[in-house]
DNA sequence: TTCAAATCAGGTAAAACTACGTAGTCAGTT
DNA sequence: AACTGACTACGTAGTTTTACCTGATTTGAA
């Protein structure tokens, strides 16, 4: 009997998925959560097998979540279900080491396979990202640098600028809010432009959206 | 027993909540889908009691879709379940006569007890969204002209300029992808802003995001 | 003490935004 | 057939904001 735990922040689902994996009769779910709080605690007592996580980047930043989960549980197999299918995160989620990673799209019958195949040494995906997948791989080859660079560098201040940005401030009023110059913010702006790689303040914005670097109401 | 039907974009989504309704003995999933294709079709063959739809507005209009199936079945009870919760979608779908409407972090007792009582004279809502509905009600009696408008009035032309801004191209680029004066690009931004009630583009690509009016690779 | 982050600041160019106005097209209505 | 309204398109002209370039100092943590 494999036993299973979930995080995920939205309760319908949680339930739906405990319903559904307890109707395997090899898997069972021992507990599930809405986020890491007390996770680890949980794991140790439960001895658990398997995690299904669904990591949102936004919220005390999920892949810092992970990463410290695949250190500290090497012998717990560690299943991202998400709907983040950015290359970045990808690469990052095979270059920590987890063993799967499937959108929210995937067939039931996929995920319980991965599940089931009790095989540590192997990274299971979902049929419909294995495009991306493939195509990350090679994309990563070209870009090695950059990743990492690209990944760790929004700092903090940055990432309040790019906050106030989504509440429609502009420069001016952004520097009045933090109390500095506008010439710091314009500093900010264009280092997150080339950070991100992106053309504009828009990009910027999509890109800390698609990273789930940031939440706004609505989403 | 009531008979089930379950719209969504995410078959593991499907099949949990699927596995979940039926654990229920007074409720039986009939059939699932996608998306509306041929949803009219089944819905008159299955004789269904109780429609989940899960609104993305992206694809082929969520709303207009709703809207439809709310007038050509008025017997058979609608729930929205969605994570889109602005005030405009909320309202509308008041307006439009809506059984309920669920966040997909729901307690699924709520949403068990919402398909249970077979009561078509009420509004069912997740108690997540209790304080959100009813600002959203008090909200609407400021600007009762405002919101039909803001809601049918983004023109196909003026979709484009948003999904090629959001490619982060800017208006002169547009102008060009579009064989159209640079003038005329500005204008639909001016116009966007104006309809969207924003403060800038940003704005405006935000809003069109939180309402789900297009989708974007890695969303 | 290094090093990255955060701050400030100058100029210039480009783009975005504001505020007007005009005018053709096309669908639906009277 | 004429009218209406919405959509699309283009224009002038001015202001504001952003973006790009360069440089520098302060600060705080490793």
């Amino acid at each position: 009997m494999i036993k299973i735990a979930i995080v995920d922040e939205n309760r319908l689902f949680r339930k739906s998925i405990e319903t559904l994996l307890n109707s395997y009769d090899n898997m069972k779910v021992i507990f599930d959560t809405q986020d890491g709080n007390d996770l680890h605690e949980k794991l140790i007592e439960s001895n658990i097998d398997v995690l299904l996580i669904d990591i949102q980047l936004n919220k005390m930043n999920g892949i810092a979540l992970v990463e410290s989960l695949r250190t500290k549980f090497p012998k717990i197999r560690i299943f991202i279900i998400t709907q983040i299918n950015t290359k970045e995160i990808i690469l990052k989620m095979i270059e920590i080491g987890m063993d799967g990673f499937f959108s929210k799209n995937t067939e039931p019958m996929q995920l319980k396979n991965a599940i089931s195949a009790m095989d540590s040494s192997c990274f299971h995906y979902d049929s419909d990202l294995e495009i991306m997948i493939k195509e990350t791989l090679l994309w990563e080859k070209r870009n090695q640098t950059k990743i990492k660079y690209s990944f760790t560098s929004i700092t903090k201040r940055e990432m309040e600028v790019i906050k106030l940005a989504c509440q429609e401030y502009n420069s001016i009023e952004i520097a009045d809010i933090l109390n500095i110059n506008v010439r710091t913010v314009e500093t900010h702006r264009k280092r997150l432009i080339e950070k991100t790689n992106t053309k504009n303040f828009i990009g910027v914005v999509l890109y800390a959206l698609k990273n789930r670097l940031l939440t706004i109401e609505g989403f």
